[in-house]
RNA sequence: GCAGGGGUAGCCAAGCCUGGCCAACGGCGCAAGGCUUAGGACCUUGUCCCGAAGGGGUCCGUGCGUUCAAAUCGCACCCCCUGCACCA
């Protein structure tokens, strides 16, 4: 059974591809483009990969079969060093990483090739073309694919840079990123493909103050600008050797470790002496801002590897100088040590600077004595400065003591007192880690200064608001993010776009010692699709690819005939380009996962905005969720999930793609379950069973009610596909399709229909609804009903609605709702049956029934209206109180009805008469004799006086 | 910290925008019966609690509220998860 699928899979691709069925050219039709972000060259993908890459052929099969002109291109993502750094470890031979390459089906004699980082990109181009994309069927345009670190690919990329910096979106400024001394720029990020250690860290920014004392600057770094005015003191660690540092005209004191990191990030900075700590104890210095001499006092929580191991001191608002201070304060010992006056150093008080709702003026003593703690060896002080920085950040105001600052909310306050200090030299800044990070050379990575880098500006206002203006116009899935979207371009602010090192990308045009980095060459390229094409078949050199080139094709801009000549180009061609993009641009979706929504997508947007015509701007976004591994995530280069190609033998392509369109919303992350897989392929086996069985019917001409309830449902099922797929709803589709059509053919077959026609309707429609997401098998299916074209590129159903009987569709709901209530009754009875007795309503409660439906229908019913009516009518009044009852129960009955509930007693349909035609079906079901009865029948036997329950929808039951 | 997502029966997972066919689609698991040489698959029925007559009770994280009516709307709380920029 598996090779037969594998075969099935295979021959299907061979004669789609051989036609040509996934191969793209401009023509009458509505034309529909969509792509998934490709994806990074940096090893082996894995089945979470295959979910939004399923989704995207899905969608353009579907797309496809309604008429449009589709186009699927693909490529790949070289950029960056994922290649270089697997390279490099395959170099080394290093055994997880070879164990990783076996394990996934590299052959022992590619390992040599794949030292060469190139080789590599080439290497999984391969790999994910053929072994995923082309396996799972899709019908992209391969002849299409392109790469980043292709030759025609980068003169994109610069052409596209040369375009942003015409519209001004190129700036230039000082960069402080995270950097091995080493290797040069690395990403400090959790997954570490950089690192040794410390991908949690994050990038502090201290501002250093500098506090002159005497000839010298002692240099404080803090995190908190905005708490100079309730300086009272400065802190040193006596124990501790300072570095003196000359910077330009000023002599900085700061603790050794802090200048080993400083020298990155300031040029000419120079160690002249050292100076111990116990030497700057009692001096006096000037505090920044408030130019108040403070006292230099000793604290031995200043540790020389954070910040500059030198501290200012708020004890108002910093837990660890309020404690700090009362321990000297206390401290006789220490205060004679260092020779301190004690009257002077017991003078000093906190000095309240912040309002915060909830705390009292002096925050980090509240706290501290909240927690109780006592001795500034307490590890609980973390805890405190926390919560106290927290909300005084959040909640807290500048009080009076601050100057011009004062009814300042923090948040501000910060920002503006540190920018003054700048502006007069009283402070500088300083970036610094969190926490240690180690390069996987094994070298420290240190934060350092990038003095000219480039940055795209997405923080531009225009271009910002365009973006925003243009995603409300856009189709974006999931609806959240639709809304989300316009937070995220608002958050989106300039962005670096260049490196240096040792990574692969395209040369930076206007400087070529930078790298265009790997977030801004994958932003525009849907539209080099249009292009590749020719490249790849022979008919444009990658020296074409002139900066005119792309403005003709790209922005219809200069005049074809002398850019042909200048560049040497056929004019037809050139043209036939440029109506190419005319045709298919703008992008229809472009599908990515979640990763992508705050970093691809709004870039994605933002240059296509900035750099082409509006009518080129994307039509829509879809983003999708991940498939998990048992232990989170499953992760490329850490592996933990099946290997693409031994899934998809396993378990069959189409089990495959209908897993991930059926399992849940694609707005959700899903475990990888095999068991699940398991149960799709049984699933689709039982299709499969189902069909055969249809096939093999003799069937009949005659056609019944079942047959019409058949058809009725068949159209309400393409009804419902059509809706979802408004929205590329796969799971409803694959729902209704793959499980509510088989569950309504099975109640078909058991209500014992067998129209010949019918069927043959039922399978076309049913099979060509398969055509998307299960494509080789709907294939199969659809060759062995004869077919003589693709299913794939038939027209997907469309629902005929004078098909669609609503009565029909209600009579058999009636008829199923009386099989549930006899196997209720069964049930609690425990009775095993040897005749049901049915008695369907009375004229006269018919009548009461479809009087009070017509008033609710109105909105007109109520319950002394409805009686009224009923008792003046010279028939039902001779029921007396059982008609007014029933009236009464009608009412509350269908006063509690909504509109659609209403609806469906509205439907007409002779209870009697389809019992009766009924009752043969339930003699089966319940193997025993049924009789059907009209309550008015005076000679119907019934000996439990059942009869007066019936009501409309409701007959009476009796089972003996 | 910034910006988002989510908590639904034994499990997975729809529904929520647009309140009422919701005891809550569907699937898995489980149970009984059928089919089958057997297993798997398949078919039927059941699977919150009570019930020897089709009924009743309770239920969608917790608590309030709006409404004739709340899984669905509002407020508050608790708990989980995701992304966050030189990583793609």
């Amino acid at each position: 059974m598996i090779n037969k699928l594998a075969d099935i899979e295979r021959k299907w691709q061979e004669r789609w591809y051989d036609v040509g069925i996934n191969e793209a050219e401009p023509d009458n039709r509505p034309k529909f483009m969509i792509i998934f972000a490709y994806p990074g060259v940096t090893g082996y993908l894995h089945v979470g990969h295959l979910r939004g890459y399923t989704y995207v052929d899905a969608i353009a099969r579907y797309m496809r079969m309604n008429g449009y002109n589709v186009l699927f291109p693909v490529g790949t993502h070289a950029t960056g060093n994922g290649a270089i750094s697997l390279a490099r470890r395959i170099k080394a031979r290093d055994r997880a990483t070879l164990d990783y390459m076996f394990a996934n089906g590299c052959l022992e004699s590619e390992i040599k090739n794949l030292e060469d980082p190139i080789n590599v990109v080439n290497f999984f181009n391969d790999v994910y073309v053929n072994q995923y994309w082309k396996r799972f069927g899709f019908l992209a345009d391969w002849r299409r694919f392109t790469c980043t670190i292709y030759p025609d690919y980068q003169k994109f990329i610069q052409w596209q840079f040369r375009k942003l910096k015409a519209k001004g979106l190129l700036i230039q400024k000082p960069y402080y990123a995270p950097a091995c001394i080493e290797c040069g720029p690395v990403a400090v990020d959790p997954s570490e493909t950089d690192l040794q250690k410390g991908g949690r860290a994050e990038i502090i920014e201290y501002t250093l103050l500098k506090f002159r004392c005497e000839n010298l600057f002692l240099v404080a770094a803090t995190l908190r600008p905005e708490t100079v005015f309730g300086q009272t003191n400065f802190w040193v660690n006596p124990d501790v050797e300072y570095v003196k540092v000359k910077n330009n005209d000023e002599i900085w004191v700061i603790s050794r470790p802090s200048f080993e990191k400083m020298k990155y990030q300031k040029e000419g900075l120079e160690i002249i002496d050292t100076i111990a700590g116990k030497e700057l104890v009692g001096k006096k210095c000037i505090a920044p801002m408030i130019h108040k001499e403070i006292i230099v006092l000793p604290a031995t929580f200043c540790d020389p590897s954070v910040g500059t191991g030198l501290v200012m001191s708020v004890p108002s608002d910093a837990p660890d100088d309020w404690i700090a201070l009362k321990e000297l304060q206390e401290n006789e010992t220490m205060l004679s040590k260092y020779n301190l006056d004690p009257a002077e150093i017991r003078k000093i008080k906190p000095i309240p600077i912040i309002d915060i709702d909830g705390w009292g003026p002096l925050p980090a003593v509240e706290i501290v004595e909240k927690m109780g703690i006592e001795r500034s060896s307490d590890t609980r002080l973390e805890e405190a400065k926390k919560i106290v920085y927290r909300d005084g950040f959040h909640k807290g105001k500048m009080n009076s003591n601050c100057g011009k600052y004062a009814g300042m909310p923090v948040q501000k306050a910060k920002e503006l007192m540190r920018d003054e200090m700048i502006s007069t030299g009283e402070a500088e800044l300083f970036y610094d880690l969190s926490e240690e990070v180690i390069c996987r050379c094994g070298k420290p990575v240190v934060i350092k200064k990038v003095p000219d880098q480039w940055f795209i500006d997405y923080g531009n206002k225009a271009l910002t608001e365009a973006s925003k203006r243009h995603a409300k116009t856009m189709h974006i899935l999931p609806p959240e993010y639709y809304i989300n979207i316009q937070n995220v371009l608002d958050w989106f602010r300039e962005r670096a776009c260049v490196r240096q090192g040792n990574w692969l990308g395209t040369r930076f045009p206007f400087d070529e010692k930078w790298i265009i980095e790997a977030i801004s060459d994958s932003t525009l390229y849907p539209i080099y699709y249009l292009v590749s094409k020719y490249v790849n078949e022979g008919s444009l050199k990658t020296e074409q690819l002139t900066e005119e080139f792309f403005d003709y094709v790209f922005l219809d801009c200069g005049d074809p005939e002398s850019i042909a000549k200048k560049i040497g180009v056929d004019l037809e061609l050139l043209k036939r380009i440029r109506e190419d993009v005319e045709y298919w641009y703008p992008l229809d979706i472009n599908l990515g996962g979640k990763e992508h929504m705050t970093v691809h997508f709004p870039a994605f947007l933002m240059n296509h905005v900035g750099i082409l015509q509006e009518k080129y701007w994307p039509r829509g976004i879809f983003v999708n969720w991940y498939i998990t591994g048992k232990l989170g995530k499953i992760s490329k280069s850490k592996g933990g999930a099946e290997p693409i190609p031994g899934a998809a033998e396993r378990f069959g392509v189409d089990t495959m793609r209908l897993y991930y369109a059926h399992i849940a919303s694609p707005f959700a992350d899903v475990e990888w379950d095999e068991e699940a897989l398991e149960n799709y392929k049984n699933r689709i086996d039982r299709i499969i069973k189902t069909i055969d069985e249809l096939r093999s019917l003799n069937g009949m001409e005659e056609f019944r009610h079942i047959d019409r309830w058949m058809l009725s449902r068949l159209n309400s099922r393409i009804r419902a596909v059509r809706e979802g797929m408004k929205d590329f709803d796969l799971r409803q589709l694959a729902n209704e399709v793959y499980f509510e059509m088989i569950n309504d053919i099975r109640w078909y077959l058991r209500r014992g229909g067998n129209n010949k026609k019918l069927i043959n309707r039922v399978l076309d429609v049913w099979i060509r609804m398969m055509a998307p997401i299960t494509p080789h098998i709907a294939e199969e299916l659809w060759e062995n009903l004869g077919k003589e074209c693709f299913v794939s590129t038939s027209n997907f159903p469309n629902v005929i609605e004078e098909e669609i009987r609503f009565d029909v569709e209600e009579a058999e709901e009636f008829l199923k709702s009386i099989v549930s209530d006899i196997n209720e009754i069964l049930n609690v009875t425990g009775m095993i049956p040897n005749h049901i007795r049915l008695y369907t309503s009375p004229k006269w409660k018919m009548q009461v029934f479809s009087t009070a439906l017509d008033l609710a229908k109105r909105k007109e019913l109520t319950i002394p209206g409805l009686t009224k009516i009923v008792m003046k009518d010279q028939l039902l009044k001779t029921y007396g109180k059982e008609a007014s009852d029933f009236a009464r129960k009608t009412a509350e009955v269908l006063l509690k009805c909504s509109n659609d509930e209403l609806r469906r007693f509205e439907a007409q349909f002779d209870e009697f008469d389809f019992l009766n035609e009924a009752a043969q079906f339930l003699r089966n079901e319940f193997a025993c004799e049924i009789s059907v009865y009209s309550a008015d029948d005076p000679k119907a036997p019934d000996p439990q006086n059942k009869a007066k329950l019936a009501i409309p929808r409701r007959p009476a039951i009796y089972v003996e």
